[in-house]
DNA sequence: TGTACATCAGTGAACGCGCGTTCACTGATGTAC
DNA sequence: TGTACATCAGTGAACGCGCGTTCACTGATGTAC
C-alpha cells in the first residue's frame, strides 16, 4: 500500500524530524527529574532519546537552547490549562464597584470556593505534568542564565495575564495597576512554590495533604490582606 | 624568628588544614555564582583554590558533601545574622493580649517600621553575602539531593524559630501553632524570593529599587492579612 | 633541650572513561520536468 | 506516471580533552622519652 506515503503529502521528512525533536525533549525532561540542565550532558540525552549524538544538532545549538525550548513548551501547557481553569472559576467580567468603595464583605464562601479551587488546580498540574513542574519550579533560580530569563519572562508575562483578570473583578476596584501587579506576582511564587513543595512532599498522599492545607491557609491570608488592602 | 611556630602551640596543622578547607569552600562559592552545584567539577574546585586534586579528599567525599558543608556554614551565618536583627526589631516578649482578643487597630506605624526593618535587613544581607545567598536560592530546589534536603531541614528550623518569636507578639494571641507556623514560613519564603530577585536585578540602583518597592507591598498585604486572620 | 619515630595534609603522576564536536556518508523524501 | 537530480535528517567513526579517582611519596608537624 502506497498511499500512507500519499496521504500525509509533504510533511513526512518534517513529521519524523518533529518526531525526534519530541524524543529528545522528552528524553531531557525525563533526565531532569534527578539533576539540573547545567549538568545534563548531550550524549546523555541523545542515548535517552535513542538516536546517535550529532543528531542532536539537527535541532538544537546546544543543551542551553534546548532548555530555553522546554521552557516555552512548559510554560504554554501550564499558562493554557490555568487559563482555562482561571476563566472558569473567576468571573471575569463582573459589575465594576463603585469609584473608591472598599470589597463587599461576607463574600467568604465565594471566596474560600475560589481558593479551594485554585489550590485543586495546582494539584491537578503537578499530578499532570509533574516533570514540567519541577524543571520550572528547578531552573527559576538554576545555573543556566539564558534559560532563568527565560522563565522569569514567561512568568512575568503570566503575572501580567493575572493581574488583568485581577483587574476586572468587582474588589479590584481602586486599585492602583502596579498593586494588582505585585498581589499578581505573589498569587503567581505562590502557586509554583506550592507545586514544588508538592513535588517535595513525595507520592504520599499524607504528605502532600499536608502541603495542600498549608497552601490553602496561605492563600486565605493574602486573600484577607487583599480585602483590607484600602481600609 | 621561631616564636610564631611556638605561639600557635598543638594546632599549626590543624591551622594549615582549616585554612585549606576554607580555600576550597571559597572557590566553590565564587564558582556557584555562574552555575549549579550539580555541574561543579572537583578539579575546577581545587584548581581555584590552588591545591593538588587528590587534597579534596582530605576534606569532603564528592561535590555534594562539600554542598551540605556551604549549606551549613551559609545558613548558619545568615541565620545568626537575621536571629540578631529579630531580636531587636520585633519586642520579644511583649505583654500578652486578652485570650480572644483580635490585634490592636491603628499601629500601622510601628508596622511599618518593622516591614521597613526587615525589607532592609533582606537587602543588607544579600550585600553582605551575595555568593551564601545566591547559593541557597538555586539550591533549594535544585538537583543535588542531599544538598535540597539539608536546606530544606534548615529553612524548616528557621521557620520555627520565627514562629516562637510571632508567638511572643501580642498580636498573635489566639492563633494556633499551626497558623504561625503557616505564617512564619510565608515570611522565610518571601524573604529567599525577594533575596533572590535583587540578586537577579543586578548591581543597578534602579532595579533594586524596585524589588524592594514590591517586597514591602508583599509584605503589607501579609500583615494586614495578618491583622484580620482572627476576625 | 635533644633525638628518634609516628602522623598525616598535600603532591604529582598515572589510569581509564565519557564528553562535545567534526566530518564525510547514506538513503529516504521532495521536486522538476 | 516515470525519471533524474536535490535536499537533508540521521549515522558512525574519529578527535583531543578534562574528568574523578588511585597510589606511593614527601616533608613538616606532633609525640614519647
Amino acid at each position: 500500500m502506497s498511499h500512507t506515503a500519499e496521504v500525509r503529502a509533504p510533511g513526512v521528512r518534517q513529521a519524523q524530524k518533529q518526531r525526534t525533536r519530541r524524543a529528545l525533549l522528552d528524553a531531557a525532561l525525563a533526565l531532569l527529574a534527578e539533576q539540573s540542565l547545567g549538568s545534563l550532558g548531550l550524549r546523555e540525552v541523545t542515548r535517552a532519546a535513542g538516536v546517535a549524538p550529532a543528531a542532536f544538532y539537527r535541532h538544537f545549538r546546544d543543551i542551553p537552547d534546548l532548555g530555553v525550548a522546554l521552557v516555552d513548551e512548559a510554560l504554554d501547557s501550564l499558562h493554557g490549562t490555568i487559563r482555562t481553569a482561571l476563566a472558569a472559576t473567576l468571573p471575569t467580567a463582573g459589575r465594576a464597584a463603585g469609584p473608591r468603595g472598599g470589597g463587599d464583605r461576607r463574600i467568604d464562601a465565594a471566596s474560600d470556593e475560589r481558593i479551594e479551587a485554585a489550590v485543586e488546580l495546582i494539584a491537578a498540574l503537578v499530578r499532570e505534568y509533574p516533570a514540567h513542574v519541577r524543571f520550572i519550579a528547578r531552573e527559576q533560580h538554576g545555573g543556566v542564565a539564558a534559560v532563568r530569563a527565560a522563565i522569569t519572562g514567561q512568568l512575568a508575562l503570566f503575572a501580567a495575564e493575572v493581574a488583568d483578570a485581577l483587574a476586572a473583578a468587582p474588589e479590584s476596584a481602586g486599585w492602583r495597576r502596579a498593586d494588582l501587579l505585585m498581589l499578581a506576582g505573589l498569587y503567581v511564587d505562590h502557586m509554583v512554590m506550592t507545586a514544588s513543595a508538592l513535588l517535595a512532599a513525595g507520592p504520599e498522599e499524607a504528605g502532600r495533604v499536608q502541603v495542600v492545607r498549608v497552601a490553602r491557609q496561605r492563600m486565605r491570608l493574602i486573600s484577607l490582606g487583599r480585602r483590607h488592602w484600602l481600609d
